[in-house]
DNA sequence: TTGATGCATCGATGATTGTCGATGCATCGA
DNA sequence: TCGATGCATCGACAATCATCGATGCATCAA
């Protein structure tokens, strides 16, 4: 199991997808974390909620009762998605607002809609 | 909580993506069931092993010693893959075949990669 | 300063998950 | 017919997870 340089591991890290060669146990585990985070579906609506608001971003309050679940459980949720990087937290006064990281999704869908499906 | 037609419900989950409009509950569940599937490093590195393979398919026999885990480990995670729909198995022999179900990944990805950016 | 509000964290709990060895069931070759 | 092979299932176990109520910490308004 050869190792290679952390520049090369940053270089497929940044383009891996699933069809497109075998994964590396490292990438597995970035993008696994991200599917992961993905895997529930009162975060997916979390997220489509978050999408719906008119200016996309969204407080804690504006969650809590679209997804019917405890406000410490949302915020769990959210705590998730920030680790994941598929959304960012920004603290404004008493509130704290969630937008989608742009891109993020994106690129996710990227590593699954292989351009690779040509390999 | 309004419920919809049994219709609608397979219109919409059709074509439902995360930042297209607030998730149904029952379409939110369909995806993360996928979304969940891919999430463990050991279920996406077995995906690029079997999209390896020169004829896109893999029995298990292929996928215990690359992958570092026991049979029925693998036998488990395979089973995973086919009950979210990404993968089919099929039994010749004394072996079973499994392949990438075509277009799942591509579709699960369009639900990210949303045309709904446009939105 | 005080009370109210928005949110994160803590601790607990039941459910799910990843993993293994053991076992059972077909299928194939001798 | 018999042993070997490939795989799924079973039972077990530790780890992780989703969820909640209680609590603590800021921030704002009065």
């Amino acid at each position: 199991m050869p190792d290679s340089s952390p520049l090369l591991d940053g270089a497929t890290a940044c383009c891996a997808t699933v069809t497109g060669g075998v994964l590396e146990v490292t990438e597995a585990e970035r993008l696994a974390q991200m599917f992961k985070a993905l895997g529930d579906p009162t975060r997916l609506r979390l997220l489509s909620l978050i999408a719906a608001q008119p200016d996309g971003e969204a407080c804690i309050c504006d969650l809590v009762d679209p997804v019917g679940l405890s406000q410490p459980t949302v915020s769990h949720h959210m705590k998730q998605l920030v680790e994941a990087g598929i959304v960012t937290r920004e603290q404004r006064g008493r509130w704290a607002f969630y937008r989608l990281v742009d891109g993020s999704l994106a690129t996710l869908g990227a590593a699954l809609h292989p351009a690779s499906l040509s390999v």
